[in-house]
DNA sequence: TGACCACCTGTACCACGGTACAATAGCCAA
DNA sequence: TTGGCTATTGTACCGTGGTACAGGTGGTCA
């Protein structure tokens, strides 16, 4: 029994419409979404375009439904409200019959999709302003152990060696020879100065 | 033609290994990275405790294999990291085999796999991060004065109290001064809290 | 003139940060 | 077994950071 897709957009774009038909031949292109019916339906595929999107997806998905919104340029903020309100999967509006059924496929099975691009892109984002994992010790080809990473993530949360040592389980004296061992591995004076590095640094 | 699933990790774990198993029966454990041959294997499975898996994922993703990395303890920084140097997927340790081969076979399609959770984590983060940096002082209704503004700016460069007094030619008592009057008016605590509150800092 | 603010400075004190001496235990590879 | 590494901890010391007492000068404004 084939599934049923439904793509929901406000006309039949004559520029994505023939990937979807390849990818989906049997699918329902719909203008409006009260022309989705209740039943039946398995993967509801909507265009950003449409107006009322987000509002939308929720209806569906609540019923059980795979959302995946579609962009005609994909976009962090876009993909983190389509997600926000229940879809499983965010992607280009003119993407490739193969990427639409990788898409399908990989929610099918409880996952989320949303492109290696925009993904790598959110990742930085998630980390962007933090920095903190631009691996600071690799930068002179030093590796900081499990241990000492984890004092050093706690000073860059701006603890003192007290609260360091209370929040680790461990004496004021060890957290010391951490830092005493991580200033030595990246060469560097103090704890100001490994704030610096970890929030990307002064020179 | 089975695939060749190569887990790497610092010893058979009890509470994880019956898992990969179900998962993939012929999974192959391996104790080093030497032992991984560089034909015939598929798919790298790369346990985050292993001593240098940052380094040696790029070496299999060049080769063309799929690498993924198994946490004991998933976390967003970690994941960057994985993906970062080229991971494809990224993973709790203890998956059930349903996600294991859920992750084989989004990555067999040229996806990303991270699990939703963390994805959603992502996701908020990629947006909280987003946030425009809002003028540190500007926080409280406080103003800093022209010569605060200064000394905090040198803080922020990472400079000692002497180093600052040296540089705007004033006595060391000075600087305390000012150090004393701009935590008042932003209410921290010491220096520390300052860099983190210029540089986009911690709540 | 008086009040306020900004900038500057001294003395004094104490907590914190960083370093140096020392030691033990566990793990792992050669 | 040995050596290296990591994690942990003690005692000790000293410089730095932060706060509290105090004071002064100059400029602005009502």
């Amino acid at each position: 029994m084939e599934k049923k897709h439904y793509f929901l957009s406000k006309k039949p774009d004559s520029s994505a419409y023939p990937s979807w038909k390849l990818a989906f031949p049997d699918l329902i292109h719909c203008l409006q979404e009260n022309q989705i019916p209740e039943e039946s339906v398995d993967v509801i595929w909507i265009v950003s375009t449409v107006k009322g999107w987000e509002e939308t997806v929720p209806l569906f998905q609540k019923k059980g439904k795979n959302v995946v919104v579609l962009s005609m340029q994909p976009n962090t903020e876009e993909a983190f409200r389509a997600f926000s309100v229940g879809a499983r999967g965010y992607g280009h509006a003119l993407s490739s019959p193969t990427i639409l059924k990788q898409i399908d496929s990989v929610i099918a099975q409880g996952g989320l999709w949303v492109g290696p691009d925009l993904f790598m892109g959110l990742m930085q984002l998630s980390q962007g302003n933090n920095k903190t994992t631009v691996n600071p010790e690799s930068e002179h080809g030093s590796t900081l152990s499990e241990r000492e990473r984890e004092v050093a993530d706690q000073v860059v949360k701006g603890l003192s060696n007290k609260e360091i040592a209370r929040e680790l389980n461990i004496t004021e004296r060890t957290v010391k020879a951490h830092l005493g061992a991580i200033f030595r591995k990246l060469d560097i004076r103090d704890r100001i100065q490994l704030v610096l590095r970890f929030k990307s640094g002064v020179s």
